[in-house]
DNA sequence: TAGAAACGTCAACATGGCTGACGCAGTTAT
DNA sequence: ATAACTGCGTCAGCCATGTTGACGTTTCTA
């Protein structure tokens, strides 16, 4: 592949990520956020309830920079942590309902965005950017959100 | 559009553009640089010579910000700054033959990954591609690497 | 019952952002 | 010519988000 192509790629990615995560970012700073607690919030939101071990897989960070993210947002009453009933050690992480309505006004932030490119893409191009974004990933993270490795 | 869809691409974007900027990040790190310097090489290099006002524009960092990668970036002889003749206040930054050097080692960490996901996506897909991650761009940023607004 | 596991927490530090204030060289307007 | 403005570097202090390493507690498991 040339050069020239991989650089149309690279940058359309970089100036493409920095839009659409800043489109959230503006709603997480008027709440004293950051996009950390974004994060935490999408993925617990996606899986429902998860347990802190997981989390930290997901997101691949430390848990000590994990644990800071969930103090904060447990101080904020967005996410509750509970025990895991088969385990006392783990714990299992919930949003509580205004985390949940939290975590909907930052993916509608984003969702115009998305909207529209998908709509500028036409719709046959959706499977083709589906497949592109899944094929950038890592195989693990793939897994993940349910995807074959 | 659905919350489902918002959410199949949101999460496709995260894990695809840290995958992504995850190869570069390894070449980096064992250079003892950090992401912030290869963008700053990357624009470097794409323009040929860029002012220093547009560099600024590009990232949409502040001038005290990019000063400190500037001034690692030519302590470790990879960028020049010279005068623009035309307007003595004004620096012109270059990059040398190393820096260039640089510049396409990361470019090349990265384009394998970029390689293998555009031939996933079969080959229609690539104007979808292109097409949907320009509609997530700025309109602002879309004129910065020649596009239409 | 000893050891391992899953946390939480404290401390120190790196990176890459930010604001504000100041200085200086060079350019432009009066 | 001189005053004002511009572009830019720099100092200082701060914030957000990450890192390592060490230690303690609770809970499971061999």
């Amino acid at each position: 592949m040339s050069d020239f192509a991989a650089r149309a790629i690279a940058e359309r990615l970089f100036f493409g990520y920095r839009a659409f995560t800043g489109d959230a970012d503006r709603v997480l700073a008027s709440r004293g956020l950051g996009r950390a607690h974004h994060r935490a919030l999408y993925f617990i939101e996606r899986a429902g309830s998860i347990p802190v071990h997981e989390l930290l897989a997901t997101l691949g960070i430390t848990k000590q920079a994990l644990t800071r993210v969930l103090r904060e947002l447990m101080d904020a009453q967005l996410v509750e942590r509970r025990q895991d009933p088969a385990d006392g050690r783990r714990g299992i992480l919930t949003l509580t309902e205004t985390g949940r309505a939290l975590e909907l006004s930052l993916l509608h932030a984003q969702r115009a965005r998305i909207e529209l490119a998908l709509a500028q893409a036409g719709p046959n191009g959706r499977e083709a950017i589906h497949t592109f974004l899944e094929a950038l990933m890592e195989p693990e993270d793939r897994a993940r959100i349910g995807l074959a490795l």
